[in-house]
DNA sequence: CATGAATGAGAGTTCATTCAT
DNA sequence: GATGAATGAACTCTCATTCAT
């Protein structure tokens, strides 16, 4: 019995049908290291165990395994979110929850982060999928009860959600870069920022 | 003298030396349709009358083209943006003049625009080229000026430099989605944001 | 207990040990379907109830089905063709039988034979498998046996054979194309030519 | 310079942009050989001095090379056929000079003829490709001209057709197996056969 | 400098077959 | 004997890049 068999069978028996999370698990290494764009199917079987025909049994092409990827990330992240802000009972811990959420699993979780933001050939690199869009989407429509409930004015819920994706990542990305900043002054930052603006944000015309 | 051969001088007279500019228009449009990950070296010779070893004796692949794509459009955009910063004796003026400025080179030049935001297999792709961040640290050079000169409070420039920056790209997604939504409300909006926010945000520890 | 298992059961006791019928059948329709050449074993697996490992328990390959095919096509088609040729009394009838039992088959049993007779890629092909080849020989045996009893001219038997073959086979191809054409008018046709052909056939050298 | 160089060179002064043949080639060798479903494209590429990629230059896949393949043998030997038959002043002269003709062809070109009628897996088979078709149809107008004319008698021309190609391949068949045959004994065969059976056919409903 | 056919590495994918359960 | 996931050789095809003309 060579070393490869004893390997095959130590896998086999230990993750049985579970190989698709071997190959999520090399994926997510692969993608955070040559980026989307530059990863191949066989570069992901490569990382793995497996022979090149398994990878097929579990998904059809690197996107899926990409979607899958972020399902799961997106399945770890969005329950925490939206627990964060329906519990908030003002404006300022639903934004402050929020961003303090996200920026503390960026910090934590940097492999995944890098999978969304990427830096290749010099060129950073950002990918939405659609579990991620309806994470944003799930952010307008609390956005909106808000305005309902009266906590917040009545500002354009679109261009709001928008703005805090756009620097709920902007800042993540220095997160990571930065080692100095720490999750509580980038959160302290965005809530800042977003407590203070708001108010002064242009009321909607009804 | 074959059809290939009379299209290929008509071309060539008129363009002189100039196949680099071919190749960069011709990048351009297929960028915007096929998505940067998608497009082929390939493909842009071919949307061009130019023979497949031409490209090499202008660009070394296809991360170069993007890049002079790119630049292009930054010597297009940061001079403009630039100005306005500039001459902007308030902080409303900086802020206003800068999204402003942006929103409508996003409106009016949708085609550049998409080679930055892209949608391909069902994801949103945002790529910053190193003539894109920059423009980025441009900003926060000005910034960094505002804040001495006294026009606007001492909090960290890198923070609200990467903010802006999200709010900018975030809403100009927003801008090329819905038609609905104008240059002006989409600057009004961001600009409301940031002169209301930054009062709030917390001064820097010296 | 999965909707699989249930099917598999249901499937088990209504076959008993029949497995190999089972996939003979699904052979019949796929080879129909896809031709022969661009049919695959997963193919015929996937058309039965069957596990793929299962296959290997009757069949060592595409062609050894194929073959098992064809055998039952050939029992069912030969034994019948030769009773009519035994019976014949006359050499028309020998002739007559012949075609009319063939064309009779051909037009009822049109799935069979669209497996020996396929169009695929554009391209007409024909398949003759050993069990086929082996039903040409006994006409050519009785052919040499009419010849001994003086029921028909001494001709070379080996290129009368042929010709009946040929003909038979192109002329079945028109039965199934065209659907005016009707087995009676066919054997006829097929008849007179031979019976007429055959009188004036060079007489064998001895 | 190594002796591949020396060779390529050669072989492109020598050959030009004409590799085409050198395929062309190639495929009628491997057909012959391995038969026509038994063939990949490697194959084909690995039996010339060509790289992978110029397969693709020229062709898009085996079908086409064997269609390319077909028509080239179609037209030197269509016409000849063609040529003939338009010369036969009689029905006799017609028939005869038809099989003679393409008796002729198959002993002098067996490589080609391999091509259409291979043994592989112990299994006949016989691809008809669009320009093979195409010839048998220029026989049906050839037949209905002769009818016309009066040479012949009025019966169904896709039938006499019909019988007339499955005689020819099928005879051909043995021409090839049965090195005692001679072309002059086989055409004289199908010659009588159909002089003979002609008169005998029955005669149309009009 | 322009041309475009030739190159060949390598990506994606299929599929016959094995074998632990 | 049935199962079906794992295997990996082998195939199709693309594409960046070279280089003789």
């Amino acid at each position: 019995m060579t070393d490869a068999d004893v390997k095959a069978r130590g896998k086999r028996e230990e993750t049985k049908a579970s190989n698709r999370q071997a190959i999520i698990d090399a994926a997510r290494r692969v993608f955070a290291e040559l980026g989307y764009g530059a990863t191949t199917v066989r570069d992901i079987i490569r990382a793995t165990d497996l022979a090149s025909g398994t990878f097929y049994n579990y998904f059809k092409s690197k996107e899926e395994v990409y979607q899958a990827l972020q399902d799961e990330t997106a399945l770890r992240v969005r329950p925490r979110l939206r627990a964060e802000r329906i519990r908030a009972r003002t404006f300022e811990a639903f934004i402050s929850g929020s961003f303090h959420t996200f920026f503390d699993f960026v910090r934590h979780d940097e492999d995944t982060f890098a999978t969304m933001r990427q830096k290749q050939d010099n060129f950073h690199v950002r990918i939405d999928t659609p579990e991620v869009l309806a994470g944003f989407d799930e952010l307008r429509v609390d956005l909106e009860a808000a305005i309902q409930s009266g906590v917040m004015p009545d500002t354009d819920p679109d261009l709001l959600m928008a703005s805090m994706v756009g620097v709920a990542f902007e800042i993540a990305g220095q997160l990571v870069q930065r080692k100095d900043l720490s999750v509580d002054d980038a959160a302290a930052f965005a809530t800042a920022l977003f407590l203070g603006g708001v108010q002064a944000l242009p009321r909607r015309r009804r």
